[in-house]
DNA sequence: ATAAACCTTGGAGTTAAATCTAGGGTCAAG
DNA sequence: CTTGACCCTAGATTTAACTCCAAGGTTTAT
């Protein structure tokens, strides 16, 4: 049983923002105490924990009360409603770790290129390779940078 | 070489966000015409190509101006500054790339947990897996629901 | 040579997701 | 029995990232 502000710190947001995702149906406390303090039992607090998760990773509110929603009344879903729900948002998940892929390997190879020498770095291949959109999609040229160092073809 | 409404067209995005990126340095035309008329070349196509793609990714345009304010005067950028700076974003992108997978874990776990099924979801174990958080750091226990579907562990 | 389809600027409006403010209750400690 | 740390509500403000609007100049196609 937590109050709004032990929940806040243990989560690390502020209580201005537990009233706005009550507000906004993500998350409603379990009861109030005679006086209206809000009472949030360790379930609420794991709910809240997936909400902070599911935005971390990139969905709205929205979204998350669309993933949400099923539990508003469960017996007017089927399992495969259910599932179809869940499935749908892992799909989203699996692109979104696709396009991250393919950022990752795009900066890896712009590091690859750089020798992080002390030398100025204006005339250094990095700089080339995020202006002429090379290394994005392909590795770089394997080859010899400005400053000799070995530029490594990676993934 | 792009008028404005051709390489917003061409990205799939608004003029005015062109204007809006300009207005804020992350994308300026290389020149004008003599009527005014931005001048965008495949350089500044390709430089836009890689702020989308990072934003799709889930950087701020603070951030993205960030990594691209290399270009500003690379003069005065050691090449350990420039390998340090996309180095530090490559650190941010395999972190999200992390938290991602786990939250990817977690949906899957909740997905294999339900048989898809058309009977109600009522009592499906699937809301027991997103209310209590089981299934999101370890998978859901190995066994059997309320309607004989078999949830695999997976990882 | 004129209408449709572009382009220009400056500034206002929108949306999501908080975050803050004002004006009050509540509660445990001293 | 009062002080300081919490809590309450309702409503205003903020920030990022667009998106739209007005009033007008330019290009292009008939
Ligand atoms: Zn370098
Ligand atoms: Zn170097
Ligand atoms: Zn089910
Ligand atoms: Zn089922």
């Amino acid at each position: 049983m937590y109050k709004i502000g032990e929940l806040a710190q243990l989560c690390e947001i502020k209580t201005d923002t537990l009233r706005f995702y009550e507000k906004h149906g993500l998350l409603a406390p379990s009861s109030r105490t005679d006086a209206g303090y809000r009472i949030y039992t360790e379930n609420d607090a794991a709910r809240l924990r997936f909400i902070l998760r599911a935005k971390a990773v990139g969905f709205t509110l929205n979204e998350i009360t669309e993933l949400l929603s099923i539990e508003l009344d469960k017996s007017n879903w089927a399992c495969a409603d259910v599932k179809g729900l869940v499935d749908s948002k892992l799909e989203q998940v699996v692109a979104r770790i696709a396009e991250l892929n393919a950022f990752r390997s795009s900066l890896q190879n712009l590091s690859n290129a750089c020798c992080g020498g002390p030398e100025s770095a204006e005339h250094c291949s990095i700089l080339d390779a995020l202006e002429t959109e090379q290394g994005l999609e392909k590795p770089l040229i394997k080859g010899v940078n400005h400053h000799n160092a070995i530029v490594k073809a990676e993934r």
